[in-house]
DNA sequence: AACACCGCCTGAGCGC
DNA sequence: TGCGCTCAGGCGGTGT
């Protein structure tokens, strides 16, 4: 279940591999999880995929990054959006790959580039340019989780009566947030997953918006975290799950103050809080994480 | 308009 | 051991 820190570390572990390296042949094993768009007179319209718009030929100039999304940019301006779902895996390997669910590969002067999707809800978006993939796939996304800002936090979150976990959990409130981090950075701002968006102090916002950065940057200090298996790019495991304050951990003791930790569904996520550290209640005095 | 909810999809984990 | 059930969840589409 790759969020915006998993995302992450696989880009840093790819761009060694891949940065003015030539994406010399493309295998496209299951057409149907690529799509590819094109501008024409202004406007979006599917083409048909093929190697050219899969960047085949191209040598690449960047791997970026937005939430939980990851764009491969080529020198002539070529743009490959990959999303990952909840199963999919970007990966670097010298061989050819013999697994299933390998649905796209690149081959490379030294390797190859893998991209695997057992569940099918990643997959991958062309684009003519950089430019065109953010005003299409990426024009509806909030800001990236990374550089979460009080301000516009507290616009987005503003009047709303909806729970701010379900808020987080909304790529255009924020890009990059999944069940993992919401909870995580609910707890360290000692909030209650449940309490309505619009009742926030603009002090829990502030604190808020700080948990978030805080949980996320951390969790991509320790390359993210691996639950079943989720790899980087070049195999390696994450270790910040062992650090999860709450997800994962109903009936266990709060770390913090050693209440149990309660479960239940919130916007049809498993949500684990502690009821003690995270009152129902805004706290008299919001702490500074 | 804003939000709730469904369904896609496979593998892990569990009880029997 | 092996079978069938439940659960995990990002996200686009549809319903309220």
């Amino acid at each position: 279940m790759p969020e915006l820190p998993e995302v992450e570390s696989i880009r840093r572990t790819l761009l060694p591999h891949l940065v003015g390296t030539r994406l010399t042949r493309v295998t496209l094993r299951r057409p149907d999880i690529c799509e590819s768009w094109t501008l024409r007179k202004g406007l979006f319209v599917s083409t048909p995929t093929t190697p050219s718009t899969l960047l085949q030929g191209g040598v690449i100039a960047d791997i970026l990054r937005h939430g939980k999304q990851l764009a491969l940019v080529a020198r002539d301006g070529r743009a490959l959006c990959i999303t990952l779902g909840m199963s999919g895996h970007l990966g670097w390997q010298v061989t050819p790959p013999d697994r299933p669910h390998v649905h796209c590969l690149w081959k490379t002067r030294d390797g190859y580039l893998v991209f695997e999707d057992p569940r099918r809800f990643g997959g991958l978006w062309t684009y003519p340019s950089l430019d065109a993939l953010r005003q299409h796939r990426w024009a509806a996304l909030g800001l990236d989780a990374l550089s979460a800002k009080p301000g516009t936090l507290a616009h987005q979150l503003a009047g709303s009566a909806r729970p701010v976990k379900a808020a987080l959990l909304d790529q255009s409130v924020l890009a990059g947030i999944g069940n993992i981090y919401a909870d995580e950075a609910l707890h360290r701002a000692r909030i209650a997953p449940t309490r309505p968006c619009g009742s926030l102090a603009s002090t829990e916002v502030r604190t808020l918006a700080a948990a978030i950065r805080w949980v996320i940057r951390h969790s991509i200090a320790h390359g993210g975290s691996t639950l079943r298996d989720y790899r980087n790019a070049d195999g390696g495991k994450g270790n910040y799950q062992s650090r999860h304050a709450v997800y994962g951990r109903g009936g266990q003791p709060c770390h913090t103050c050693g209440q149990h930790l309660h479960a239940a569904q919130i916007a049809q996520r498993t949500t684990v809080w502690c009821t003690s550290c995270q009152p129902n209640t805004p706290l008299p005095i919001a702490p500074s994480p």
